[in-house]
DNA sequence: CTTGAAACCGGATAGCT
DNA sequence: AGCTATCCGGTTTCAAG
């Protein structure tokens, strides 16, 4: 389906969406045109989802991450229905998932500060009922890459 | 510094950053060449840091999150580069931080499946020592934006 | 000093060999 | 796969508010 150059391709395109064409086929040792073919098939695929502009969160003024692990008071269809559609309206909460073991969801949270970070936590304790919240705050983002590894594929 | 048509702009942008300039332009209620001009100014100035093609983690092989807390065995300078550089040249690895508090650290790993999950692993622990790792397995990834919140921009 | 219209130009797209 | 021709959208310029 996909070979080692479609793999290089998309890894170029995973560092920097808007290499020219003509860079990336003499990168991958090819002309133009098929390059851009192979692209448009894995477009076409969905292997290429969309392309996003990435923004500097210190310039944004959102600097910190914090990491909230929350327990449920009843796992019920119906709890996990709501925490989506709350989760959903914060623009703040940027990852939430469903965790297997001790932890029932983790969500990863990007705020201007410990003050700001509280009001979204109580918005989320007045909209959703919860066992236990845990913070934990991140020192420093050590690595942070939307490239995914592509040697499975 | 920035108004709020440039965050209308950059919203956009930070969902989809092929939509034309006259499209863009046309939902904020400017012509093409100062939105454009205005795009620029937030290229220049850092806020939008670069464009990226985002992969589909199914269609690439890679559908399992796992999330790897660890502790330390000392808290030193020379471990931390250490650690620093081994997650650097692991691709599985996709997110790092440094936390304050239980943990001193948590990773994101993408990985196809609990088996290469326990590769990754071993690979982790043949480089470094660790006082212990948690892991937790995704179930559901609930929310997952690259979008930062700009209201405090 | 900033906007918008319009001309320009380069690279993306499509057809053909 | 590669070459070539077309075309569309980003870029620049310039006139007007």
């Amino acid at each position: 389906m996909f070979d080692e150059t479609d793999r290089r391709i998309l890894g170029l395109l995973q560092a920097d969406a808007d290499m020219p064409i003509a860079e990336i086929a003499g990168q991958v040792g090819l002309s133009a045109s098929p390059c851009w073919r192979r692209i448009k098939r894995m477009e076409e695929a969905g292997l290429i989802s969309r392309r996003v502009v990435l923004v500097d969160r210190v310039i944004a003024k959102v600097p910190l991450t914090i990491f909230a692990g929350v327990r449920v008071p009843s796992h019920s269809v119906d709890w996990l229905e709501r925490f989506r559609r709350v989760i959903a309206d914060i623009p703040e909460i940027v990852e939430a998932y469903r965790l297997a073991g001790e932890m029932d969801y983790l969500m990863r949270i990007v705020v201007p500060s410990i003050e700001i970070y509280d009001h979204v936590y109580k918005q989320l304790i007045a909209q959703l009922e919860f066992r236990d919240v845990t913070s934990s705050i991140s020192m420093e983002e050590m690595k942070f890459t939307t490239a995914v590894p592509l040697h499975y594929l």
